[in-house]
DNA sequence: CACTATTATCTTGTATACAAGGTAATAGCC
DNA sequence: GGCTATTACCTTGTATACAAGATAATAGTG
C-alpha cells in the first residue's frame, strides 16, 4: 500500500496549492485572483472572445466561468456584449482599467513563474 | 510577455485537474471524493489522530477540514471523539465500514497512480 | 488562584470546480 | 415554414480552499 506522500495526485495537488498561493500573493494588490488573471490573459491574446471560447482556452467549464465573469464585470475588468449575428453568444471585452494594468500584471506573472522554477 | 500556456502555475493547475479527475472516477463507486479518501489515508497510517494533526499531515487548513470531516461522519466513514485529557482536542477514528474498504480503496489509488505515471 | 496568552476547533464569507439540468437562440431537415 | 436537434450560456447543488474571526479549553505567569 503506497503512502499518499508518494501519490502523484497528492503531489500535484500540493504543488498546485503552493504555486497558486505564490501568484495569489502578487496579485492581491490588484484585488485579482489567479483565476481572474488567467481569464484576462486569454483576452490579452484575443479580445472579444466568447464565453465558451475562453473556457476552452483556459480549460474551465462554463459553470465556473459564469461566476468568475460576473465578479470581473462587477469589478470593471471586463464587459459583456451580445453577439450581433448569433444571439446565443456573449462576447467579453477588456475595459480601459484592464488594458492599463496589462503590463504590470504580466510582470507579476513572469516574476512568480521565474521564482517557482 | 509569456503565454499562460507556459506558466508553471497554470500547468500545475491543469495537471492537478486531470489527476484529480482520474482518481475521482475510480472513487465514485464508493461515494468518496479524492479529498475524503486522502483524509482516510492519514488515518490508515495512524488511527485516532486529532483534527489538527490530520490537517498538518495532508496539508489542509482546519476550515476546509471541518467540512470534509462533517461529511465523512455523516457517511459513516469516521467518528469523532473528544480527547479525555485535553478537552480542546477532537480525535478521529475509522469506522468498521472504513476498515473494510481499505484494501479496495488502496488498490484503486495504486491503479490510478500507475496509470498517471 | 486569578489573569493573560496560547492552542484546537469551528464558523462565516468569498472564490473556485464540476455535474446536471434549464432556457433561449440557431441550424437542419422534411 | 414548422418541427426537432443542437448549441451557448446560465443556474443550482455539492465539495473543496482559505482568510479572518469566534469560542472554548488549557498553559503559563505572578
Amino acid at each position: 500500500m503506497i503512502s499518499f506522500r508518494d501519490n502523484i495526485v497528492y503531489l500535484l495537488a500540493k504543488a498546485h496549492q503552493r504555486a497558486q498561493g505564490a501568484l495569489k500573493a502578487y496579485l492581491q494588490d490588484w484585488g485579482l485572483t489567479p483565476m481572474q488573471c488567467l481569464f484576462m490573459e486569454a483576452l490579452w491574446e484575443e479580445d472579444g472572445l466568447s464565453v465558451g471560447e475562453i473556457g476552452r482556452r483556459i480549460a474551465l467549464d462554463t459553470a465556473t466561468l459564469a461566476g468568475v465573469l460576473d465578479r470581473m464585470v462587477t469589478a470593471d475588468w471586463v464587459r459583456r456584449e451580445t453577439d450581433q449575428i448569433d444571439g446565443r453568444v456573449t462576447r467579453v471585452f477588456l475595459t480601459q482599467k484592464a488594458r492599463e494594468a496589462v503590463s504590470a500584471l504580466a510582470s507579476a506573472i513572469e516574476v512568480t513563474n521565474n521564482e517557482l522554477l
